[in-house]
DNA sequence: ATTTGTTATTATGTTCTACATAAGTATTAA
DNA sequence: TTAATACTTATGTAGAACATAATAACAAAT
């Protein structure tokens, strides 16, 4: 029997900067600490956590990269409103991402664009199917590949847009590479998909004077070429 | 007229662990550094950037939290598959961020769910159905809020579970607290919201005899409550 | 010959000291 | 009162030193 099957666990070190940075987010959420609140000094959170400077240091790095911590010299740190999706967008790399969390990332788009129904139908403006129309028209009789990448980002984007929700659409846009990226793994391998029968245009129709049931049916055929690969 | 109409923009100092973070990755992205691979070591990168180690560090410090970077003593270290939401979790604490993106977060929420439809249906099991009926039967005749709340989370975890995409299910588990927070700081305002028309058992009873048009609806009723109170 | 023990080496982990820098604070001069 | 000046302070950066664990090389032992 080989000792895999024991299951060992490998011990991974846990560094000085993992504790502090978790006694850290400890602290403040203990503490209720809101943005703005000024946060101690460097040399204090040493002094209490024992460690040396360096290390809190190290710690109060991530934090900031996350945008929780932001510094000023003399002035000392303060807690601030971060960034949710910064770690998020960093890490977002084709290359490194294992294929099934970029086929998850994919799959999430869809979701997502499935779901936008209902908010776009309790928030779209009559401006807004106006702009969509002249997304639509614009690109009309071309063809070029490049042009079509750039027109279904400024289409869909658009969809994004029209919730009304920043967050969501900050989230789609940092998907979009993902998306694009999984599309052309799949064309290299079976190549290009059959063109959906639901259209851009037939999408603002139904947007136009549709329901949004409608909506959500026709969304799901535009998205089927891709759907129907799915495992 | 006020300084503030001239968008004057504050100076947010840059600092090396900055730079060097920025470096890194796109060191790692240029050279197409695969999880596995070794990167250099401390010292020779501190060399080649002209900065000391003490910054290196801090930015190889930031790329460990994300589970980007792994290091062992002596063997040095390796980029990493990372943990694509490590940072988002961090940084889910509901006093921290602001009520606008907690809205949001909300939102999103609930478009992912009405989303899920047809995953569910193109993977859902008999397993899967009658693990869902089980879930419900157990919920008959308790009236606990601490109970309810548990049930709300086994339901919809299952749901989520059954599109088979452990990166949604991560995701969603992520929002959860998020969204219990805006529903009871949404009942404390306006009080309990009506009770939906469309109930878990309807819900499953479409999953197991129904179609992903008629989930989606029904979804959406269920939701309702939440949903006639958006903006 | 395979295993076991010893030693040397090496890259990360941690600490300490020192100084640079920017931004407040107090003091002084006009 | 205002403006210029020096002082103070907390972060930013650098460098050296040592601790520690993992590895390799080699020697000893059965």
């Amino acid at each position: 029997m080989g000792l895999e099957s024991y299951q060992i666990e490998k011990v991974e070190s846990v560094t000085m900067a993992d504790i502090v940075e978790k006694r850290l987010l400890d602290y403040f959420k203990k503490n209720a600490f809101k943005p703005g609140d000024a946060i101690p000094k460097e040399l204090e959170l040493a002094e209490a956590l024992e460690v040396s400077r360096n290390v809190v240091r190290e710690a109060l790095s991530r934090l900031k990269m996350l945008g929780m911590v932001e510094s000023r010299k003399k002035r000392g740190m303060v807690l601030s409103e971060p960034d949710i999706f910064g770690g998020f967008e960093r890490v977002l790399d084709p290359l490194i991402l294992e294929q099934r969390t970029l086929q998850d990332l994919f799959e999430l788009r869809m979701v997502l664009e499935m779901g936008l129904a209902d908010l776009i139908f309790r928030r779209k403006t009559d401006d807004d199917v106006a702009e969509l129309e002249r997304i639509v028209q614009k690109s009309i009789n071309q063809n070029k590949a490049s042009f079509k990448v750039k027109h279904e980002i400024a289409f869909h984007g658009k969809l994004y847009a029209m919730t009304g929700n920043a967050t969501i659409m900050r989230f789609q846009n940092l998907l979009l590479p993902i998306f694009e990226y999984v599309v052309s793994e799949e064309e290299k391998l079976h190549g290009i998909p059959p063109i959906s029968n639901v259209g851009h245009g037939d999408l603002v129709e139904i947007i136009k004077n549709g329901t949004p049931q409608e909506f959500k049916e026709a969304m799901r055929i535009h998205l089927s070429p891709h759907f129907d690969r799915l495992s």
